[in-house]
DNA sequence: GATGAATGAGTATTCATTCAT
DNA sequence: CATGAATGAATACTCATTCAT
């Protein structure tokens, strides 16, 4: 309840902003200038706070990563009772979009970036790991349950991750883009095919 | 007999050296300068051929489409027996990886890029596009043949597509890099199955 | 009548498109490229005809006081009755304008650069010079007939020069430029009356 | 009691050097670099307290401006008894030089500018019509003692300036430079005499 | 805690110029 | 006669950063 420091209160606004800035330009157009003056704030203060511009793109990767845990980790945490589970899970991972992520420039110039920066890439690695796990745990308690027959949570886990970035990346620029629900909606039933060996069109009335 | 112009074999020049450029470094570390000097040229003559930086951006989008195009094309024009088709497809798309594709920063860049850029997601919607489209084509003939019994072409080729970016993303920051063979061992399986109907255990030798 | 060399026309015509960006930008953004792009013509090919912009200015300032001369030489060369020729003088030295040279930037910035140019103030002085001894010697013949009773044609002729430039001077800027017109008038009578002593009222009709 | 802000010295300074350079060699050699060095400060200052280069010259034209305001004015404050006025004004008027701006090529430089700058000529315009309504004032006082019979102050005015500019554009070029003094005492009686519809010769003391 | 002065390296771009063709 | 390749210096401007206040 006691307020947070003035400190970190800079500091997650300094983090705000410059999200805001490279979702629409970039890293290369995020410039401390650019950030402090959205801001209306001098540009001094960001490395008052931050030290260095190398200091602030290494904290915003752990910052980006952090919004995408949050959406992440409501997909699964959500309580229900346990035949429903699948289904919840599958609503969530299908839906239309989570918040402002879909499509965001942000997530994928860290995500480039991790590909030549190893300590960078390391975050990421983790990340999903925890998501995997996290993941595979809760398929895990579905599988005792008899609710997932054909397939080994881990490798579920698997599947999950690659078609719900595969799907993210593809909405991004798809052509049809109109069209696109139904193609989430197909993925959706084929994903749940997959997982429970049953077809999914009798549960329709779930999406 | 000299094919090309001296113009186009400079700009071609460029176009790998910022290639490689921003690979390593993205678009942010990919300045004129430090291109021109791997060159061994002078900065002026990227401008001389191109007018202006954003200029070799945006040629330089189509650039690497046009490489991704070259392999994924490659995937399909390979000419066999119907009944092998799938499974040589199915190979190509699961292999382990596409050249120096795999992992490429430059390519999610662009991507990035695109997602603020019309013009630019205009180049990535027209290629995936004409991939989709080309794959649907295949499929139809397969499903024909009664070899490809349980989908919707089109709707095959959209699967396809997630699955094989879906893979190549998680690929390159997956945790347990050096078993991720048989991630895609398993996604070559589970796709199989989703397209024919039929269980792909029996197909293993083809991985 | 024999065609001038193409050389000739190629330099008149350089000249004249020089002509037209330093009367629009000055000195300053008469780049050999603008300049070239202008006539559809490689940059190249000024420094053909020309060996150096340097060598463009330089000439140029000579262009500009060739056309000046031209205008100037007009004022005079007009055979009238001694009688009229004053009117006819004094209605050409404040006539509204002559052709686009009035207002016309590129003179300006050339004697701007006369300024600190003392090749290319000789230029000016020398034009001066000329103009004033021509003016001086008219004014001469109309003295000894008696037309021009109180002044020595020597600074009659220094008058007017510096009436006729102050006039354009003050034109360019004026406030009240519709009712300009009348300025002129005005400093046209003042400039009868000095030049003969009499008063120009009723002389009105050859304005 | 420190009177200007660090910030109001620094911006003067810039543009007092500013003009030193483009005295000399015109806005064409007026880069930021060679200002800088001038000062012996960094380039990027002069952006940091201007903006750009574009807003340094349009201070700077109100720089030029104001100095020529404080050196007409001078003219004109000038507390006499009434008689005495129109010969204190003339010998101002005509004096040999003002201070450093006779022949200065700065000033042309501005001047040429305005003639395709509407906002920069607006600057000139104002001025000129400032200096135009003073002097008018002025004689129009002369005019009711009696001491300006044959014209109306506005039309003395615009008469005065036209003399006075058209004299120091001539003055710069004219040849017979060392007699230039004679031109000028020349054109002072001439003035004279057509503000007051008497001769000059018995005043010529006054010179 | 925050600003502003000042720097120096780096940016894309423009420019005049040379040379080969 | 004219172009186009190539250079290298110069341009205005941006940037991250330091330091004093």
């Amino acid at each position: 309840m006691s307020p947070r420091s003035l400190a970190e209160i800079r500091r997650q606004e300094i983090m705000e902003h410059f999200y805001a800035v490279v979702s629409e330009e970039g890293f290369d157009g995020a410039s401390l200038a650019k950030v402090a003056s959205r801001m209306g704030v001098n540009p001094s203060l960001l490395l008052h706070y931050f030290g260095s511009r190398d200091q602030i793109v290494k904290e915003f990767v752990g910052f980006i990563i952090a919004r995408y845990e949050q959406v992440y980790i409501n997909i699964l945490k959500e309580v229900t009772a346990p035949e429903e589970k699948l289904e919840v899970l599958m609503d969530r991972v299908f839906a239309r979009d989570w918040g402002e992520l879909v499509g965001d420039r942000a997530f994928y110039e860290c995500y480039a970036l991790s590909l030549s920066h190893p300590e960078i890439k390391e975050q990421f690695t983790t990340f999903y790991a925890r998501f995997r796990d996290t993941l595979a745990e809760e398929l895990s308690e579905l599988a005792q349950k008899g609710l997932l027959t054909r397939i080994d949570p881990g490798r579920a886990a698997d599947l999950i991750i690659v078609i719900l970035e595969g799907k993210d990346f593809y909405n991004n620029i798809a052509p049809d883009q109109e069209n696109f629900a139904e193609v989430r909606k197909h993925l959706k039933s084929v994903t749940y095919s997959l997982l429970t060996g049953k077809d999914y069109e009798d549960n329709e009335n779930h999406l």
